[in-house]
DNA sequence: CAGATGTCAGCCGCACTGATATGA
DNA sequence: CTCATATCAGTGGGGCTGACATCT
């Protein structure tokens, strides 16, 4: 394929993610990439303040309510109001949430073999590594 | 921050290209994420089918047409007809769109750093290296 | 009162579908 | 006539700004 060796790394990185969008079925998926995105933030942190979610899913705030809109409507998670603090919400996700994020998961791993094909199993936990750590500042 | 040792690397792959673009400065940058990312592939590959381009920037052929408009008329690229087959068209960068990717080039690199803040020069060539590695099927 | 949190309305850039024009 | 290439119009979801309501 073409001369990619030039182009930056961040430069890669926003190609490879455009590739993982486009290659994504929603139909497999049973859910858009934005929701399962979501989701897979609060599978694995149950309970969190609303405001956090913003920050955590690089997402502003204003949008932030929309998406929690549609997924509490589809009872995939709750807000739940902090009796602390009247104004702040928890947000967690719901058992349904669970499943369906765990069926979508399944999906996940094979976008994920073919568009990390190239790589093997070691350069694949290497790749994940090195996104852990960027990711962890 | 959070737990982000459970999530599948493609997971990680979109997070991580949502930091890039949410901490992109177009001001800094001279120009949207989107132009940038054209304008790399065509730096790299002078003289493109229009009909690669649409696989290059996994982007569908009609909103292709619309960003190659936007990119023309600014004078960043120029479409050439093929004398060949008067059907297809070639693009090519000018030289002004050429000095304003090197110029978007130094702010890239601006915004690199940033991001990749917690990797060392090696770890950030591994990447680079599995990146394109990935890319390249 | 000021400040924080969440909500909603409006606008715009972007992606897709479908239809059309031109040339091989 | 058919097929391929490029173009454009229309539609819909996603992201942002700004205004507003509620609570501390």
């Amino acid at each position: 394929m073409g001369t990619v060796n030039t182009a930056g790394t961040i430069t890669l990185l926003a190609r490879m993610a455009k590739v993982v969008h486009r290659r994504t079925d929603e139909e497999l998926l049973g859910m858009s990439w934005r929701r399962f995105m979501a989701l897979s933030w609060l599978y694995e942190n149950r309970m969190v303040p609303q405001q956090d979610l913003a920050e955590a899913f690089h997402m502003d705030a204003n949008n932030l309510v929309l998406l929690l809109n549609d997924l509490e409507r589809d009872e995939l998670v709750e807000r739940h109001r902090d009796p602390g603090d009247r104004r702040r919400h928890f947000v967690e996700i719901t058992p349904a949430g669970a499943r369906a994020f765990e069926r979508a998961e399944r999906a996940r791993e094979t976008i994920e073999d073919d568009v990390l094909g190239a790589l093997d199993a070691e350069e694949r936990e290497t790749l994940r590594r090195l996104l852990i750590k960027a990711l962890d500042e």
